[in-house]
DNA sequence: TGCCAACTGCTTTTTCGTAAGCATATCTGC
DNA sequence: GCAGATATGCTTACGAAAAAGCAGTTGGCA
């Protein structure tokens, strides 16, 4: 699955995060294995994500999370007490997540109806979302619902919505698209042909016709979360 | 995932919070941080929002909660309260145990509009909520709706509605009553005098108005969760 | 109403992450 | 062994984010 190249990444990071809680950052990783530059170490690290054992934010310094080690490194990583070991007990045994059924997401900014989204890159929060909305396969993240386009659907402003990126949907299905390369809006979508028909579920939204082309899915809608 | 400054604040709330059980504010934080100004406190909190390790509430006061800390934070939080447990050791099950921001609820039955509620006793499952929907007062359970009576205020069939017990409700919020005992529905109330009228949220619907005894308030709906 | 805390906007400096382009290795299947 | 894919190394350049500061606005609350 790793390289050695990687492993020995992931090792550092790792040691790095036991030892001071605070990720290393590009340069001080470069060092660690003894690079010149850091694109090397950009690769590594895209790799790594890619391979689900780390989890970043983008444009972030030092936003690197381990997400699971190599089994290999499991004994490795010294746990010196490895016999029965006290723990203090009260709310400190945080069942690990997938026990308790729950992930984390982040959320992604905001969407309304024809209004460009906030920002799709941009992580303002994180929410706990049931294991059971989400699939095995695919990325998830979240967006708060802004505006009433969606009112029909039993989608009301303030709303989070759990998406799972996708290129592709079916007719009918609720997406998220991207239109003309920058206008985000949640919509239902239909298409025929090289048509696309992106519809509010809003009577006083007019259905809104594209050429193909001009709209890109960027997931599909999965959840939905709410809090009165 | 954190950089130094940003663990250096968490570490500081975290100690204050441990110390006198009330979160600091941004000018204490300030000072501690050795900082002439507050604005960057207040990227600092926002940073640690953004990563999902704090949780507050905007424009309030000392409005911050810690969701859960860096790995290498956990062992030395120590909880005044423990209940020393011995655990096994070897695998040591999820080494980065990390506090989510979620509960397990019971799923308690159904509820629909009119019909009596299938059973409030039994549980059927469980369901995974964020516990940013939970109060921290009072116990909470979890519905599936039947039904469309809730249609408008974006309830829909086959949502699991998250409810907070409680026998009292203010007018015009959504609860869980129980009607001459035995037919529980998820109705707007109002009360005016010894009266109390049960509104759906559907045109279909006919608003139904009682005596007050007849009523019985078992929960107001705090929080909804739909899967597609 | 007035205090205090939180929030915003703007600026500057420094640190950090991303990207493109090109040069070696290493591996894999033919 | 060779071709092509992959992994890695290096350089340079760019742009974004972190961090710090100051000033001013907004909102809660007593």
């Amino acid at each position: 699955m790793l390289t050695k190249k990687q492993l020995a990444l992931l090792e550092f990071i790792h040691k790095r995060l036991q030892q001071d809680g605070v990720p290393p950052s590009f340069d001080e990783m470069k060092t660690a294995l003894d690079l010149r530059s850091k694109s090397g170490i950009h690769r590594l690290i895209t790799a790594l994500e890619e391979r689900g054992f780390i989890r970043r934010l983008a444009h972030r310094a030092r936003a690197i999370e381990i997400v699971r080690l190599p089994e290999n490194m499991m004994a490795a990583s010294d746990q010196p007490d490895f016999s029965p070991e006290v723990i203090q007990g009260g709310k400190k045994s945080a069942p690990p997540v997938e026990m308790i059924g729950a992930m984390e997401l982040p959320v992604m900014g905001r969407i309304a109806a024809g209004v460009p989204i906030e920002a799709i890159s941009q992580v303002s929060h994180q929410v706990a979302v049931p294991t059971a909305m989400l699939s095995s396969a695919g990325q998830h993240f979240a967006l708060e619902v802004k505006g009433d386009s969606m009112i029909n659907a039993g989608i009301n402003d303030g709303d989070v919505v759990v998406i799972r990126e996708c290129a592709t949907a079916d007719n009918g299905e609720i997406v998220v698209a991207l239109v003309e390369g920058q206008e985000a809006t949640l919509k239902r979508i239909y298409k025929s042909g090289n048509r696309i028909t992106l519809e509010a579920e809003n009577p006083n939204y007019e259905p809104r016709e594209y050429p193909a082309s001009l709209v890109q899915v960027q997931g599909k809608l999965v959840g939905l979360i709410r809090s009165y």
